[in-house]
DNA sequence: CTGTATCCTTAGGGATACTG
DNA sequence: CAGTATCCCTAAGGATACAG
């Protein structure tokens, strides 16, 4: 199997240092951040976010995304050329690192806007909000059992 | 009063795009992590973690953080010569993110280590734990009133 | 010991052209 | 539209020397 990522690539077995070689990087959670909030699930509809990400970074992370196991990639049944991208569950479960990484930055910057996301995030406890976000993910990412 | 970030830095105003243009590089946060996990203060002992930062990626680090107002350099009232380096409670409150990333890690992947944490950190209930820790670093950290 | 400064390498990333 | 491929460049980062 598969290694998240390379040991020679991994600076300690930190949980966090470990965490941050997979998703540290300034695109990987804005695309997490697209597919848990918005309804993009094609490769032009997650190069139209705000950001302007390049075709070819957008293209390397998705197959990183993929290879450590975040995002899962599968054919448009509707059109056989094209590829969907769905998280999976261990990509879901990111879901409350970018729900506390949104509160913190609109606690001390007013600027920072809510973005992609559901505004009862703000107002509803943490846990149950985790709890039924997360639910309502996998609902819409997981494939059928 | 100066910007966190330069506006020509800033890819969006979204929560998340700012957060990470923030503290989404791969050091920002194992500083922030020793700081809130050890008793380490001073340059050599940041420098001394596991990850082996280089001497200029983390002076270069401590003044962005110390910009963006997460850390606090006081001088060492024992040695004038030196510097210590605290947490202000902008960068304590992002404890949670913290605590979130580490338990992802360890839920996928088992050889992550809780490295500098306390192993506490993964029985309590998220809403009790992050309350008693963040009172606890509020303490160490901030400058009495 | 606490940093600065310098040099150098590489990976990340932007722009753009191109293919099915 | 959904990507690949190429070119190029900058900033991040590593190694090391040096200064107070």
């Amino acid at each position: 199997m598969k290694k998240n990522v390379a040991d020679s690539d991994r600076r300690s077995h930190c949980a966090i240092s470990m965490a941050l070689d997979a998703v540290g990087d300034k695109w990987s959670l804005l695309i997490l951040r697209d597919l848990m909030f918005t309804d993009k699930r094609s490769y032009g509809a997650l190069q139209s976010s705000e950001e302007r990400i390049a075709t070819n970074i957008l293209a390397s992370r998705l197959i990183t995304l993929e290879e450590n196991q975040l995002i899962r990639k599968q054919a448009d049944p509707e059109d056989s050329r094209r590829y969907l991208y769905y998280l999976t569950e261990k990509g879901i479960e990111l879901l409350p690192v970018i729900i506390e990484l949104m509160q913190w930055m609109s606690k001390y910057n007013p600027e920072a806007s809510a973005c992609a996301s559901n505004a009862r995030a703000y107002k509803k406890d943490r846990a149950g909000l985790y709890k039924e976000m997360i639910s309502k993910l996998k609902k819409d990412h997981l494939p059928g059992k």
